[in-house]
DNA sequence: ATAGCTTCTTGACATTTATCAAGGCGCATG
DNA sequence: CATGCGCCTTGATAAATGTCAAGAAGCTAT
């Protein structure tokens, strides 16, 4: 991989890391040392940072930006999902010492902390609150994935999205407002459906007062997006609180 | 829950509970500790053994029989997956002390192994070679969980089809021969399809060297059932060895 | 054995979704 | 400023999938 510019995390990011519920309970010593073993890298936008197939050598940690999971079959591809500050991928890979299943690339440009695959393991043999932490994870990931898998197969496309919708709306303030993280292709292939039809949802969604405009997304009311995607706790997380990145740049 | 008969395990499924990678590595006394705490109960066919939404009190493992998870909305409802002896499920939702995401129903008079989620975090909080574990099991399912929503996004039904008998074919000795272990409207909720797509996809797959006689399948080659499937390490996940209960009773 | 049930299959049809093609719009670049 | 490029939208059409209905095959219970 091409060294697009290592550099020291600051002490700000490292405070976010540390913040993490998989680092939280850490001993402080060990997590300074994973660090020091760490890489902390900027991409420019578009960058593959990870390849399926390949060997797991490193943990990532989204600092800043957005990266996009994906995986392909033959020339099909399909975004698995897109992950935004602060957040860890490809955990069980790097557990397992295997493959990755899903290649990941920045879709804006980002600061990705690389923390090597041995040194996680090490740390969660030698640490006991780690090892707790990384089976919390785990079982959230894995909870995670299935909620998404029971969306795929229970919703149709314009409910996926009304769901996408009102999942943003909330993590974005519930203002009333919110702006799409990722370009609508991205979008479409991540809900499972084509950008043509993804347009299409959009417009149905229009006369229910859902007003689009580029990225820039107004609703009348989210209990409305709320009834369209059949709302259900099981299924849909919605966040405790609105991502603290969105309220930083849009206070 | 109706108590349809709680009996003690027989030292026989016993051992192959301990042999399962989740306990195999566990101490010995704990093991027994955890077995002496937990219930083992004989269930009829179409019983209703979790409810998603319902707090996961027990970790379940299927001794015998087979059990269908899945997950509804409204009045729709999904099979997420299938599980035949030996296997543990709701691992996570017992590890966070979370509610069920999925339900669980036999398909087959079945005889599961019911261990209370306190006692199963107890026992991960006081030995470390479980905690390892449950971590290295966590992380494979979650990685399952991948592989099924690639599996899910990236193929079409009768690649599915194909790729799931492909599947049984190896599991169940690769012999030219196997037969469904569901019925197949189930398969067909697993696939993601309606059961006359099912048969539609049987129909197609009919031409190309696939017998179907009822659930007895026979099959010409399994490398046209790969092709058909586009075969891809990433998404199938091919036992290393046929499936023990299989072997047992079609010798 | 047979009536009644369930499961599965098949055909006709409706709906949904994907594909192909064209054009608009915004943005970067020469 | 003009040009070209990528993104998005829209319409026409094709393909896939779902729905409805009917009937065949197998199983169960009386």
């Amino acid at each position: 991989m091409r060294d697009f510019g290592r550099e020291s995390l600051r002490a700000e990011d490292k405070k976010r890391v540390r913040e993490l519920a998989l680092f939280r309970d850490m001993d402080e010593a060990r997590f300074e040392g994973l660090l020091k073993a760490a890489f902390f890298q900027r991409f420019p936008e578009r960058v593959t940072l990870i390849q399926e197939g390949g060997a797991a050598d490193f943990l990532h940690v989204v600092i800043d930006g957005t990266v996009e999971l994906f995986a392909t079959l033959d020339k099909r591809e399909s975004t698995m999902t897109v992950l935004s500050p602060v957040s860890t991928f490809i955990l069980a890979a790097v557990l397992k010492d295997a493959v990755y299943l899903m290649s990941a690339r920045t879709r804006t440009p980002s600061q990705i902390l690389m923390i090597p695959s041995q040194n996680v393991r090490d740390a969660m043999a030698e640490d006991a609150a780690f090892a707790r932490s990384i089976v919390s994870e785990l079982a959230t990931c894995y909870r995670g994935v299935v909620r998404n898998q029971k969306n795929l197969k229970l919703r149709t496309g314009i409910e996926r999205l009304a769901s996408y919708l009102a999942h943003q709306h909330v993590r974005q303030g519930a203002s009333g407002a919110l702006s799409l993280p990722i370009d609508k292709k991205t979008l479409a292939s991540m809900l499972g459906m084509t950008p043509e039809n993804l347009s299409r949802a959009f417009a149905m969604l229009r006369k229910k007062g859902v007003n689009v405009n580029g990225p820039e997304i107004t609703i009348k009311s989210s209990d409305d997006l709320f009834e369209i995607a059949r709302f259900a706790p099981l299924i849909d997380n919605f966040p405790a609180e609105p991502l603290a990145s969105y309220v930083k740049h849009h206070k």
